[in-house]
RNA sequence: GGCGACGUAGCCAAGUGGCAAGGCAGGGGUCUGCAAAACCCCCACCGCGGGUUCGAGUCCCGCCGUCGCCUCCA
């Protein structure tokens, strides 16, 4: 089987093949540190998580680069807002970001370069614009000269009439040729905002060369994969490849991979509507695993709208993957039904590959684990134990790994000094069990459960686990 | 207005030509002292109208509806 891939730039799915044999270079664009993360950018860093991983599965050596945008009007303006310097405002965010990115169990990227850290690179890539005639100064600003760019708007297949229609465009700058034209590069206009010396005078990059900049300084000047959401197809990734591929001479990317947005209740995520959910409010009251498993449950490019029903649906099926990793009651090790248990893991293993070889399909990849989770279960009513039952729930755990899913629940801070007495406490159980005092056995049970431990009785005896 | 996406059961959702995956919820059973978990059974003809085809959620046309981008945005 072959991993198929939707190109946004071709807008259909096509064989993923790679610069490089058994390397993929992948460039994912990742926040602007101006503000608390919110869920949406969860969405956008699991999606990228899960296709590095899958990818890694596969055998690819990734380099996984995510960029922080720390120089930025937003950042300057927030700076201004609470009087504080704008470095110390990013880095901030930007230690936030990396501690939810752990929170979120996403992989560590290779490289996590930021546009402070890499000026010279496009001052660099800004000076052979210029010396292409791509790309002029006027008053210590540069910008690009869009009209130059002969193929300009292929990936969001827009004309330079549709850019111009824009209100950026109306309110196009005195300063530039052409209504159309973008910033490279801004003067600096007040003392308060950061800058660096430039051949243009004293500035700070513009919004879209920062990353072509450090996708070209950490992988080199043709990605295998440039990834992002879809709100920044235009103009962003658009402006991205104009300077890119006419200042390096080559493609930017062969695969432009975009995810859909998040959206709460049918509508967007905004400031002005007020209903942004904070990743960190959001992990506060639910568990990592349920946000992934709500991101996995529909496809990466369709958008996914969330409400407390879904998010409760999350995590009820999070429980169901779970328990199919409790240990076998029974001990037969062969037969008809063990046969039965690895016929099924294969067919499980053999379509989550299938799945997510077709455009990273998580959903149907999910199917399939569900199946398997069935399977299992089946199997440990009918008493199957021994080797190939814990190679199945061993397939279950890892093929949930492949998508990040880590299932096992963390016990609380202290559980070996609670073990024993819980311990104790389940054999009291028994004997009023035993006893038919069913009033304390039950007691026990609610008391117990109360505190976060679940009772599961069974033909052999009760057994207890640590419940969220 | 331009570009684009989507519309499958109460909810989420997979499925791009051949008898509609999976999860959640719900109903009925098995097991159990009760409960929980698990297992079994039940629960959709795919927005509407045309068309192509032996055969269409699946292709084409039109319509209706929802949403995104076009300005900062994952």
């Amino acid at each position: 089987m072959t991993l198929r891939v939707y190109n946004t730039l071709s807008r259909q799915k096509e064989p993923f093949e790679t610069l490089t044999p058994g390397v993929v270079r992948m460039y994912v664009c990742g926040p602007t540190v101006y503000d608390d993360a919110h869920i949406g950018h969860g969405m956008s860093t699991l999606v990228f998580d899960v296709i590095r991983r899958y990818l890694e599965f596969k055998g690819y050596e990734v380099r996984h680069v995510m960029n922080f945008t720390d120089v930025d009007d937003k950042i300057i303006q927030r700076a201004r807002a609470l009087g504080r310097d704008a470095f110390a405002i990013a880095d901030g965010y930007v230690e936030q970001y990396q501690r939810h990115m752990i929170e979120l169990g996403v992989l560590p990227p290779t490289v996590l370069p930021r546009v402070s850290q890499t000026i010279a690179e496009i001052i660099d890539m800004v000076q052979t614009l210029i010396a292409q005639g791509y790309a002029y100064e006027s008053e210590g600003d540069v910008y690009f000269r869009v009209r130059q760019d002969e193929d300009y708007g292929k990936l969001s297949r827009r004309t330079i009439e549709h850019a111009l229609s824009s209100d950026r465009a109306r309110f196009g700058d005195d300063l530039k040729e052409d209504a159309a034209d973008f910033a490279l590069w801004k003067a600096q206009k007040a003392p308060d905002e950061p800058a660096w010396p430039s051949p243009w005078g004293l500035g700070r990059p513009g919004w879209h060369i920062e990353c072509s900049a450090m996708a070209r300084r950490y992988l080199g000047p043709t990605l295998d994969i440039h990834g992002g959401g879809n709100d920044l197809i235009f103009p962003h990734h658009e402006n991205e490849i104009a300077q890119s591929e006419s200042c390096n001479a080559a493609p930017m990317a062969r695969f432009w991979i975009h995810n859909g947005m998040l959206q709460l209740r049918g509508e967007k995520m905004s400031k002005s509507l007020g209903n942004i959910i904070s990743l960190h409010a959001f992990l506060a009251a639910h568990e990592a695993d349920a946000f992934r498993l709500l991101v996995l449950g529909s496809h990466y490019r369709k958008p996914l709208a969330i409400d407390d029903e879904i998010v409760g649906q999350a995590e009820r099926g999070l429980e169901r993957l779970r328990g199919a990793l409790r240990p076998p009651t029974g001990s037969q090790s062969s037969g008809p039904a063990v046969a039965a248990l690895v016929a099924a893991a294969d067919a499980a293993r053999a379509r989550f590959i299938a799945a997510m070889d077709d455009d990273f399909n998580t959903a149907a990849a999910l199917g399939h684990l569900y199946d398997l989770v069935k399977a299992i279960n089946t199997a440990r009513d009918e008493g199957v134990a021994g080797p190939d039952f814990a190679q199945a729930q061993a397939a279950l755990l890892h093929l949930s790994g492949v998508l990040g899913l880590r299932l096992v629940v963390d016990a609380p801070a202290a559980p070996s000094d609670a073990a024993p007495f819980i311990d104790l406490l389940i054999e009291i159980r028994r004997e009023l069990r035993q006893a038919r005092q069913w009033a304390l056995a039950d007691l026990i049970r609610d008391r117990l459960a109360a505190m976060g431990v679940g009772i599961e009785d069974s033909r052999e005896g009760a057994t207890w686990r640590w419940e969220r």
